[in-house]
DNA sequence: GCTTTATATGCGTGTGTGCGCATATAAGGA
DNA sequence: TCCTTATATGCGCACACACGCATATAAAGC
């Protein structure tokens, strides 16, 4: 049996402005990019660096904005860091954001199809 | 190549700039405390100014904000505007947030207990 | 028509932050 | 020690955007 009244909470505007600020970490495309890279696990700055095509001060900036922000774990090993998804609710974060994108698309699609 | 886990998307380059943008309409303390007044239901602008302790101007852009974003709806009776959650992901994506923050909270203060 | 009420918008300013460039730090090899 | 490789950081610029103020639009009443 599903709850029939998802239990909403009650929010201090403080708190509010800390999730206003986990929304502002992920709210840039290369920290997205990044995130995604790292999606099928653990990869070092070098890697990301080819990945996600940015230079490597950028990408070792965004790494440690992400790191900072508890979505990422760091790992040095020799000349190498090594870079790992520390904050699973991105997951379902991303599932989130990606199923209600789609239908918002799916709308806008269906305007412009008709014209409008 | 097997893939294990299959459940993660593959996300281009336009698609997260996409979700980054969504981030960061969420990304703003007062659209926040809008979106907070609007989960119990359906409010006019003058309730909402009145709940957020905002000017009137900036409660209306960020509504907006919101509305095109697709996460309001904008109904208008008279002199009123009623605006109301249009995107009922908004709730699970809140949860999730919250939880992952209150982990990072909880481990940020037994550093802090413990003298780091 | 004019006035009042509710909401929206144009403008100017300040601030935050992403990016590129150059350079600094750290670790390993000769 | 000196050099190379891998990563991090200081600096400067540019752009985006939130906010306050004033004003514009829209709807209802007279």
């Amino acid at each position: 049996m599903s709850r029939p009244k998802p239990a909403l909470r009650r929010l201090s505007a403080d708190a509010l402005a800390l999730i206003a600020r986990r929304f502002a970490v992920l709210a840039e495309p290369m920290r997205l990019r990044l995130l995604h890279a790292l999606f099928p696990g653990e990869k070092s700055v070098g890697e990301l660096v080819t990945l996600t095509g940015g230079t490597q001060a950028n990408v070792s900036r965004h790494l440690q904005t992400l790191a900072q922000a508890q979505l990422l774990a760091r790992r040095k090993e020799g000349l190498q860091v090594f870079y790992t998804i520390s904050d699973p609710s991105i997951f379902p974060l991303c599932e989130l954001v990606c199923g209600s994108l789609e239908k918002s698309h799916a709308r806008q699609r269906k305007l412009v199809a008709a014209g409008g």
